[in-house]
DNA sequence: TTAGGGTTAG
């Protein structure tokens, strides 16, 4: 019998790296076992990475379990192929055996057990793993520095991955790492300094070129921010580099379109992609139903199923979105409930939360209440449910029923501060001013506050953020502003409109001192941000205001108002808290250094209790820390073509006709 | 020669 193991080993191992699939795996095992070389240290890793390749982790770990001579590698790639599994723990837990196997890790296992703590979102464990990479000497290692810019983003730390990214020797640094730390910064909302570090890179560190991963991650950025500006900028980088034929950047490119209000480039961009996945298609589904064009997004849809896509939960979320502010309240239900047996997807606790409002805003109140409490749902995606209806019930004037949707509210709510604004804004609507006075200053004596509410918007690619009461963002044209909200408010008048501007009272203001029933009630940001975007956008050009909560129904009427007195396009941006599962966010500009609210003091006003979020801010300043960089989002127009008014004859409600009536105004 | 880094849709 000729000696195999020198000329077959090679051939059989080349064999294994090709194959992909278990069956040709396993039958190269049997030959390598025929030929007795199945055991010797280089064959079994060889085969261990072959199996873990195919997926089939259970083969590999008894594989492993059964080897004698286990070196660093063999570890390793068990490691590796419980990551790409989507294991992370039992890869986590192999390295602590590893340990007490006495088998060394190196740089490549502990970046992939820094690609473990990064999919656990870990960042106890992700120090640990770094710790013992600094005594390993390979923590500043490009590929090993990299990952843990990757897991501490992932895991919200974004500054100690900052502190990696700075502390890598500037060659070490390339194109991954750059974008790994932009991309720490797009998924932690704070999109304005991963444009800043892109700015960076373009104009000191020319030798190296953004690629795809690095582009999607910037017009993330954008998106998130609302930057249309550096957004369109970073869509001509996409085009001179070649990359506009990538799908993953033209979804970024779409995306970062319609969460800048221009769903029209959105679409272009989207028409172009050859085959569109469930992926584009989702994100354009979404894109037309917040942008209220529930039309065009059910022929999306349905094009889709055409083509043979399978929509997934997102897709079906954005389609019940569509139907909820379009007034389709059966097909939406329809679809809640066929979802499971037409498309094997089992309804989540957004899809109840969004077809609960759905029946609110249609004043079907009493089925509302059946589903919602049908619904398994808990946590805060119950406090989501329970706070939309209560809404509704506002809207509806059905204070009986408000109550005990609070209470059951109560139940599950962690953001107590936004459930008792909810709370007494029914009262209010009910014409109850006394029960929600009494909400506000039990709120007070217990100290519970509310997130500033602030507006912004980008002139000239810099973002000017305005606070409610706060004109200092204005700068030398503050006076100028307040002069022209006034006259437009003497306009307003003129055309019955009956809330105030509230500007013409900035001189009256009053410190929050005040005891008994009265209710702070400061100017609100997105009247602030729209006067200063009336002086600074020319002419002709539609002025876009950015909001970090929600628009108040007196400042949406006013919008329309004064956008017919000064004949101008608005489109408006605001939180649509349906859609998130993070609480309100706060948004730093620390970039330009025009607005920092921990230093801003905030003006009130005593006032009649009135709808909106930006009584209960915070003095002090002190807000929640933003979570994950993804928020919902709603866009209002504020002039209405021809089309658009024949649209609204069909359509019951639509998106932001009425904002009161999704979460009580905030 | 077996093992390592990032991106898109609510």
């Amino acid at each position: 019998m000729a000696a195999p193991s020198a000329t077959l080993t090679p051939v059989l191992i080349h064999l294994l790296r090709g194959a992909s699939d278990l069956a040709s795996v396993a039958a190269t095992h049997a030959k390598l076992l025929k030929a007795g070389v199945a055991y010797t240290a280089s064959s079994s890793n060889h085969l261990l990475a072959a199996y873990c390749r195919c997926g089939a982790t259970g083969v590999a770990r008894y594989l492993f379990d059964g080897m004698r001579g286990r070196d660093v590698v063999s570890w390793t790639t068990l490691m590796s192929g419980y990551a790409a599994a989507g294991r992370p723990s039992d890869a986590l837990s192999l390295l602590r055996a590893m340990a007490s196997s006495g088998v060394r890790p190196n740089a490549v296992t502990l970046s992939t057990a820094a690609t473990g703590c990064a999919r656990l979102a870990d960042a106890g464990l992700g120090r640990q793993v770094h710790a013992r990479a600094e005594v390993a000497g390979c923590a500043r290692d490009a590929v090993v520095a990299t990952a843990f810019v990757d897991m501490y983003g992932k895991a919200g730390a974004v500054e100690d991955a900052r502190a990696v990214f700075d502390g890598m020797p500037a060659p070490a640094r390339n194109v991954v790492s750059w974008g790994a730390m932009m991309s720490a910064y797009a998924q932690n909302a704070l999109g304005n300094e991963a444009i800043h570090l892109f700015a960076e890179l373009r104009t000191k560190f020319n030798n190296v070129s953004p690629n795809h991963f690095m582009l999607s991650s910037v017009l993330s950025a954008c998106a998130g921010v609302a930057r249309l500006g550096i957004g369109k900028c970073i869509h001509g980088a996409v085009f001179r580099l070649g990359y506009d034929g990538d799908d993953v950047v033209a979804v970024a490119v779409v995306d970062m379109y319609s969460k800048c209000g221009c769903y029209g480039h959105s679409r272009k961009v989207f028409d172009r992609i050859q085959r569109p996945s469930v992926i584009p298609y989702t994100s354009i589904i979404v894109a037309a139903a917040k942008y209220g064009l529930w039309r065009c997004a059910i022929t999306l849809f349905n094009e889709m199923n055409d083509r043979g896509v399978q929509p997934n939960y997102v897709t079906l979320l954005g389609v019940m979105h569509a139907c909820n502010h379009s007034g389709l309240v059966d097909t939406g239900l329809h679809l809640l409930r066929s979802m499971q047996s037409k498309y094997g997807i089992a309804p989540t606790p957004s899809h109840y939360t969004c077809a609960v409002d759905m029946l609110g805003r249609a004043g079907r109140l009493k089925e509302a209440f059946e589903l919602a409490n049908e619904a398994q749902v808990e946590g805060n995606d119950a406090a989501m449910m329970w706070n939309s209806l209560l809404s509704a019930c506002r809207t509806h004037k059905r204070v009986d029923l408000a109550t005990m949707a609070g209470q059951r509210m109560s139940e599950f709510n962690q953001d107590v501060a936004g459930g008792l604004v909810v709370m007494s804004n029914a009262f209010v609507s009910a014409g109850q001013t006394d029960n929600a006075a009494a909400v506000w200053s039990s709120m007070r004596r217990r100290g519970i506050r509310k997130d500033p509410g602030c507006s912004w918007i980008e002139v000239k690619d810099i973002p000017y953020v305005f606070y409610a009461g706060g004109i200092s963002c204005a700068g030398a044209r503050a006076d100028e502003m307040l002069m022209l909200l006034d006259e437009l408010e003497v306009k307003m008048r003129q055309k019955g409109y009956k809330g105030r501007l509230g500007s013409a009272r900035v001189s009256d203001v009053e410190e929050d001192g005040g005891e008994g029933n009265e209710v702070m009630v400061g100017v609100h940001s997105e009247i602030l941000a729209l006067g200063f975007g009336l002086l600074v956008v020319p002419k002709g050009m539609t002025i876009r205001v950015m909001k970090n909560l929600r628009m108040c129904c007196d400042c949406h009427e006013a919008f329309k108002l004064i956008s017919g007195i000064v004949e101008r396009e608005f489109v408006v941006r605001d939180l649509n808290s349906l859609q998130i599962k993070d609480q309100l966010s706060e948004f730093q500009f620390g970039e330009h250094g025009k607005v920092d609210h921990h230093q801003h003091s905030h003006h009130h006003m005593k006032n009649s209790l009135s709808d909106d979020e930006e009584h209960g801010m915070n003095e002090d300043g002190t807000g929640s820390q933003t979570g994950k960089g993804k928020k919902g989002f709603a866009w209002h127009r504020m002039k209405w073509t021809d089309s658009m008014v024949k649209l609204l004859i069909t359509a019951v409600s639509y998106t932001g006709e009425d904002p009161g009536a999704d979460l009580g105004g905030w």
